[in-house]
DNA sequence: TTGAAAGCGCTAACAG
DNA sequence: CTGTTAGCGCTTTCAA
């Protein structure tokens, strides 16, 4: 089959070990002989075997990401980063899509380990003491990103609470005195790791209280059926009286977007009538009219801090433990 | 460190051959024996190290998927749905970004080879008889998608001529006398596997040719300074008699998007002054107004065929070297 | 400078 | 039914 370092050392006439020294090129080795090996080896068109090489040195050169599907841009763009990252420092990345279930994460984490990777990045769906034990016992560096899951584990991500303040002190700035926040995921966080969305929550109710807006003026929707709750909401309270408009602040592009879509059919003019914010800045938005005010993340950055922090604990260095990266607000149209 | 077989072994009283035995449960053990290596291993949480097993077995249970990056929506849907299939099946999978680099496609391809893969699906930016034996000399079970490369590697993708047929069938049949066609990556042809761009391009020609329309009642735009070569053709063409009217054909959703937004913003109605066409259905689109006409890929279809037929020549089956999975037209507004 | 041998952890063939 | 042995292909230590 495949030329193997026995190959290369029985044509040459040498033991295995010489042909090791010429191949990785260690010092123990004349340069005649050495030379030699090169050229046979490059004759034959050797390639070395990787599992035997991880096999006998205990590491891969391979990381994991973990995160649970690529139907958001923003995972896909986030995941292109890594893999580009990871590869210029000379390492393979599996990707492994957990589909939001908890259970299939914590057997994929495993199943990564078993292939001996050298380290995970990951996108957390679990949470909890447990979960915590859990990712300890692996005992393979772990980098978390954006969804936080404990102190135990170093994380990557962004403010997300400030990132919603900052966009109802838009909001308010711009007039808007009535304010709703659209977050349906958060319907589910009983079970899953809904950090990111639990700080933008909170985020949004600080920055209301900030700006001095009681419970009658803002409302929060935490649920999928949000298209028929805005329905009523809207109809109610919203005004053409320009000192008591509302804005929509969502905490994601795909609602806004949904949300864009409908008030639109529904006649309204954004953002005269109504504003509307969302959050991530995915490509898309390119494309959409009127655009789409939102929090831009630092999405490379994060990718490429991630893989060099990841590689940093695998070669034993120490990094800091918790980096939040700076966000940014897009201006564009409808707010 | 973790815990071996031989650990088990030792623990049990027994060879590492018959906790294999246990452990993999084959023939040729005692239920009690058995019985109590499971527990064992189970008390003391025993996982196999996948690479030793890899190394042994000589398969590594992973695939290789190779594209160029994920920054279209329409590969990031690809790769989602490879993943799940391939994990069903028990595969785990690489993935590997090529940027468009020629040659760092088939360093990849090398690389993924070295660490034994039992098999690559390829969208590839090379071809030609140098890459068909570059292939050839990988020894492992390739599956092409998209961009084919020759008949000696299986194929699965669509009738991208027919699409474009198609699509020029609708335009005529919607009453426009005059067509353009916009296909950027076509300047780059030259080093590229631009199969796919290639095919469309013939489909929209032949699809002229059927249709009557000569060279006066059709362009064709192949550079990426699209936008300026549109205006100028747009504004000596475009006529307001009904029975005159013009539309661009993409090669890509992503042109067609840009183009409908230089069009409004240029102050054109669409379709009643132009009508425009895309190609992919990315996700996109449903955000997108007016709504964009253009042709569906079957992306899921294609994802798990592929890894199904991966996995079938894995395992030593037969499958059929090339299939064609049907596309359809999606008709929005404006075309 | 080189060779021999052991080992990474698992599988598989062969004896007993 | 069970133990022994010989690999898989590479790395690494210890002698020579």
């Amino acid at each position: 089959m495949r030329i193997t370092t026995e190959d290369i050392a029985r044509i040459c006439g040498v033991s295995r070990g010489t042909v090791d020294r010429a191949l990785n090129n260690r010092p123990g080795i004349s340069p005649k002989t050495k030379e030699k090996v090169l050229k046979v080896a490059k004759e034959l068109g050797y390639r070395p075997n990787m599992i035997a090489r991880s096999l006998a040195k205990g590491h891969t050169m391979s990381i994991g990401v973990v995160v649970f599907d690529l139907n958001n841009e923003f995972f896909a763009q986030l995941l292109n980063s890594i893999e580009i990252r990871a590869r210029e420092l000379g390492y393979f990345t599996y990707l492994v899509l957990t589909q939001k279930d908890p259970k299939v994460e914590k057997e994929c984490l495993s199943h990564l380990v078993d292939r001996n990777v050298d380290g995970i990045i990951l996108f957390s769906i679990n949470k909890g003491d447990k979960f915590d034990d859990f990712l300890k016992n692996l005992h393979k560096p772990i980098i978390s990103i954006l969804n936080f899951i404990s102190y135990q584990f170093p994380f990557i991500g962004v403010d997300e609470m400030h990132c919603m303040m900052d966009a109802v002190n838009l909001a308010v700035k711009k007039g808007y005195s009535h304010l709703i926040y659209v977050s349906p995921p958060l319907a589910q966080d009983n079970k899953h790791n809904t950090y990111t969305l639990e700080q933008r929550l909170k985020g949004f109710i600080q920055g209301c209280k900030e700006n001095k807006l009681d419970q009658s003026n803002y409302t929060i929707i935490n649920n999928y059926d949000y298209i028929k709750q805005l329905d009523d909401i809207v109809r109610s309270k919203t005004s053409t009286n320009p000192d008591n408009r509302t804005a929509i602040l969502c905490s994601s592009d795909i609602y806004a977007l949904e949300i864009l879509r409908y008030l639109e059919a529904q006649g309204f003019k954004i953002p005269h009538d109504i504003g509307v914010m969302g959050f991530d800045n995915i490509n898309t938005l390119k494309y959409v009219k009127p655009g789409l005010t939102t929090i831009s993340y630092p999405i490379d950055d994060i990718a490429v801090k991630a893989v060099d922090s990841l590689i940093k604990i695998i070669k034993g260095e120490e990094i800091s433990n918790t980096s939040f990266l700076s966000h940014s607000i897009i201006e564009r149209e409808s707010l």
